[in-house]
RNA sequence: GGAACUAUAGCUCAGUUGGUUAGAGUGCUUCGUUGACAUCGAAGAGGUCACUGGUUCGAGUCCAGUUAGUUCCACCA
């Protein structure tokens, strides 16, 4: 928009995001230092794995995030945002394996871990920037320079220095226990990466004989028969009086032909299947805890690749699947099979691969929960932590009352190996800060590390502190810990932001964030999630190319509220784009009228539009800035939208225009220059957040003051400039001025020429009326206005309108079809006489004059005077129509 | 089995502490091209605010229940 004459009515924004990026970086305006003494806002992003590639969800929350930084930097904070990515242990992991099947033909296990885990890193060089790249297009304003990742040296330091200490507090441990396994991934599982879903299936009813009585059965009901060599036990309710004799009884395990005692426990619900329950402590959680209660042995049938055991007998080396079958004929085969129900129940799924995932025993570590949950509650609790919006509070506060030992070993590679040595001479295990050498107890050489790695998650829990140089006590830390907000979505608070605040408490003892701000997902136009086996994912990338970043930032931003789900719609994609074109072609206008224009000239007073105009600005500042700070950012959005087109375009624009076309009037124009300019600057910096780069475009070409929007002041409002009659002088005129149109295009009354009006007009507008009559002759098409008082004289023969405090009459006798102007009127009777009714009820009701505040009666009191006039001037209008028929 | 969210115009959604004539965008109908913008302007039609009851002078807004849809949590075989 340099050249002034040559100005592309549609704006591109190809040609200046690019600019505008680059010219920020470059001056640094991203940057933040520790600054004693100076206000910090600051927010950690949440980081993107480096196999990521930019989707809707990222775009909706790192431009969330952007809008609140661009806001706190305007403000004069000391505004840090601390950018980098995870390492995303096993989702990599996948990843590359995959690219080496598919490339070269081999496994992980063909490489080896060193040389595997080499490759990871060669992975991350080359694609890890992909994804910081496609932010850098949206417009994301982070603090590049400082740009982390989970597995840099200072943030693995931090995994090291927080795992010895839990480990040396005794919250650290290792365990053998049923665990989620998945077969596929080959690891342990935590308890929220396994994802439950209701399947339908069957429960069949399988009888078991009683050894040493003929014909004598207890039937049983399971839901997975594939585990019936693992059975241990049968049990029943010690209170059931149907199985009291079998308690301690022995059953023969069908097929298997091993011998099992009928055990009783209270945990056995005698309502479900038939109240009877085989126990198979390997492969069951439930079953397992009932194992360690009655000391049963535990039989593993189901291997860690999915496919059964030695155990199994006739079934070893099926898979668990086909065994099922194989077992269900062979139980109906031998008579065993009583009867086959449907079922439907929940069944857990590896996120990653979405295998079903088996309960395994197996030997992992986990960090003992109880003892750290408690500060992680208090906080927010007592609000030292919000959540915004408050609801999700309740979502968090439950699980972690709730929660049960994190499981933090995988059997990956890739990732945080976990920092224990084992002396094989000794046998003594050792966690350790530094890499060990040798055994701290014998001081032997042979000792080997854990083969395990770290969750994933066990490092983005130490993000916040990690990423500002922890374990040392740093200057970034001490200016911008506690972070000011965290910007995430519902669907990681527990895998994220849960575990941020119980290290946080734990290790800094202090909250790693004031508030938790909490959007929701962006769904397809049916309300789908996107996704990858559906294809109905929208690429942030392709409406970038196509509408430019500041358009699908603000289209994500607006039209929904904090914490729900909202939709994506190509139709709001355009028109978005039309704002950015239409706030484009306003800023064109005011340049091509700014032709000398001298910020220090003499102006003329302000006129009626000029004082409303500004004073609706202070009121859209005080507005806008409000609801940012409620993080309201959609109705913020909203409201900078209204002023600019409803208002400046609308309004301001079109009656500032004969002022801006008269060089003759120099001190008017100059007038008129100074306030559209002012105004659209204004709306620039409100706007920028939103919608950073055509801003910025805009703001260089208007007359500014800094050198980048980005770093130019938040407008304040000034009270001086609020000014409420004038608010009132203006919108009588508007109203008049919409009447005229109204009733013009109602009779489709000489399009596009001026015809004569008469007003009468409320002696207390009569003023502001007759020296702003310009306006309703230039956007009414008006070229005889007359004022008239309100008790004066009607025209006849003319339409009427009545608006509030103005009767207009628009002498169109030709034009007037009495039938339907009485149509007309008789409609807006009704609706008034309607209110009328209400309000009148409303001051006739005892009750309401005594307890309603007084504006409230005050206002009700000037609306029925007002539909009274009305009304009373409409009826004489159409007793007058009467007539002419 | 718990819990949360959603229900407002044809469609997508706003509506902060209860006090409006219930709004916007889009779609629809009618009209409009000479110096910002047809990615535009003007005007219009279109809603018993899911249902039932309650609190209140007053409810789209608060409370209880019902229905429908979505989601999260939960070890019942």
């Amino acid at each position: 928009m340099t050249e002034e004459h040559n100005i592309p009515k549609v704006y591109d924004p190809a040609s200046v995001e690019k600019k505008w990026y680059e010219f920020w970086e470059k001056n640094r305006y991203f940057h933040a230092e520790a600054e004693p003494g100076k206000k910090p806002f600051s927010i950690v992003i949440p980081p993107p794995n480096i196999t990521g590639k930019l989707h809707m969800g990222h775009a909706l929350d790192n431009t969330l995030q952007d809008i609140l930084i661009r806001w706190h930097r305007m403000m004069g904070d000391n505004t840090l945002w601390m950018p980098g990515y995870d390492h995303a242990g096993l989702a990599t992991q996948i990843k590359v394996e995959e690219v080496l099947k598919k490339e070269e033909g081999k496994t992980r296990f063909d490489l080896g871990r060193d040389e595997f885990v080499k490759r990871v890193w060669e992975w991350k060089e080359e694609y890890g920037d992909r994804i910081i790249n496609q932010l850098k297009c949206l417009g994301i304003s982070c603090d590049w320079e400082r740009k982390r990742f989970t597995m840099d040296e200072g943030c693995s330091r931090a995994v090291r220095e927080v795992f010895v200490s839990l480990y040396e507090k005794g919250l650290i441990y290792k365990g053998t226990r049923i665990t989620n396994w998945c077969v596929n991934c080959h690891t342990a599982l935590s308890d929220i990466e396994v994802e439950h879903e209701d399947t339908p299936g069957h429960l069949w009813y399988v009888r078991y004989p009683v050894v040493g009585e003929e014909d004598t059965y207890l039937t049983i009901a399971t839901t997975r028969p594939e585990t019936i060599p693992g059975d241990t036990a049968v049990a029943v309710n010690p209170e059931d009086e149907r199985y009291a004799k079998l308690i301690g009884k022995t059953l023969r395990l069908p097929i298997l032909n091993r011998e099992i005692p009928v055990i009783a426990d209270s945990y056995v619900d005698t309502k479900f299947g038939t109240g009877a329950v085989k126990i198979t402590p390997s492969h069951d959680p439930n079953d397992y805890e009932m194992g360690l209660r009655h000391n049963l042995p535990e039989i593993v049938v189901i291997g860690k690749d999915g496919v059964m055991t030695e155990e199994a007998g006739p079934f070893a080396g099926m898979e668990r699947y086909e065994c099922r079958k194989q077992i269900v004929a062979r139980l109906k085969e031998e008579g065993y099979l009583v009867k086959i129900e449907e079922h439907s129940h929940a069944v857990g799924h590896c996120q990653r691969c979405h295998n079903i995932v088996e309960p395994l025993v197996s030997t992992q570590w986990f960090v003992k929960m109880q003892p750290l949950v408690k500060a992680a509650v208090d906080c927010v609790t007592d609000g030292r932590t919000q959540f915004v919006p408050e609801r999700f509070t309740k979502n968090y506060t439950g699980w972690m009352e709730n929660i049960h030992d994190w499981c933090i070993s995988r059997q990956i590679w890739w990732g945080h190996r976990i920092p224990v040595w084992y002396c094989d001479d000794c046998g003594e295990m050792s966690a350790s800060r530094t890499d060990l050498e040798k055994c701290p107890h014998c001081g032997s050489t042979h000792i080997h590390q854990d083969e395990d790695a770290l969750d994933t998650w066990f490092s983005s829990a130490l993000w916040p502190f990690s990423t500002m140089g922890w374990p040392d006590n740093t200057d970034l830390l001490k200016q911008f810990y506690p972070t000011s907000v965290l910007v995430t979505g519902y669907d990681i608070i527990f895998f994220w932001v849960a575990r941020m605040l119980i290290m946080g408490m734990e290790f800094m003892k202090d909250i790693p964030f004031e508030k938790v701000f909490i959007h929701g997902l962006v769904r397809d136009s049916q309300g789908r999630k996107m996704s990858k086996s559906l294809g109905n994912g929208i690429d942030p990338l392709e409406v970038i190319d196509k509408y430019g970043a500041d358009t699908l930032r603000f289209m994500l931003i607006t039209g929904n509220t904090p914490g729900n789900d909202m939709r994506f719609y190509w139709e709001r994609v355009e028109g978005t784009r039309n704002f950015a074109n239409k706030i484009w072609n306003a800023s064109r206008f005011a340049l091509m009228n700014m032709e000398g224009y001298d910020k220090d000239a003499e102006l003329a007073p302000y006129t009626l539009a000029d004082k409303w105009i500004l004073s609706r600005l202070q009121d859209t500042v005080k507005d806008v800035t409000g609801l940012l700070e409620r993080f309201e950012l959609g109705e913020a959005g909203r409201a900078i939208y209204d002023f600019i087109w409803s208002e400046v375009c609308d309004w301001y624009i079109e009656i500032a225009k004969p002022r801006l076309y008269n060089k003759e009037a120099a001190a008017e124009r100059a007038t008129a220059q100074h306030v559209l300019a002012t105004v659209l600057v204004s709306a620039m910096k409100l706007l920028h957040p939103y919608m950073p780069f055509i801003t910025e475009e805009i703001y260089q070409c208007l007359p500014h003051e800094a050198e980048s929007i980005m770093i130019s002041k938040w407008p304040v409002a000034d009270e001086s400039l609020i000014d409420p009659e004038a608010e009132r002088g203006m919108n009588a005129i508007m109203d008049s001025i919409k009447a005229i149109r109204n009733m013009r295009a109602e009779v489709n009354a000489n399009p596009g020429k001026k015809i004569p009006a008469v007003l009468l007009v409320a002696d207390d507008l009569r003023e502001v009326v007759a020296a702003n009559d310009s306006y309703i002759k230039l956007l009414g098409g008006i070229d005889n206005l007359e004022l008239r008082a309100m008790d004066a004289e009607k025209p006849e023969n003319a339409m009427a309108a009545v608006v509030t405090g103005i009767e207009v009459y628009l002498p169109l006798a030709g034009l007037i079809d009495v039938e339907k102007e009485t149509q007309r009127l008789s409609k807006e009777l009704a609706t008034m006489e309607k209110d009328l009714q209400r309000v009148s009820g409303k001051l006739n009701n005892a009750g309401f004059l005594a307890k309603a505040p007084e504006d409230v009666i005050a206002k009700e009191r000037a609306k029925s005077e007002e539909l009274t006039g009305k009304i009373e001037a409409v009826k004489k209008r159409m007793a007058y129509l009467a007539e002419l028929k």
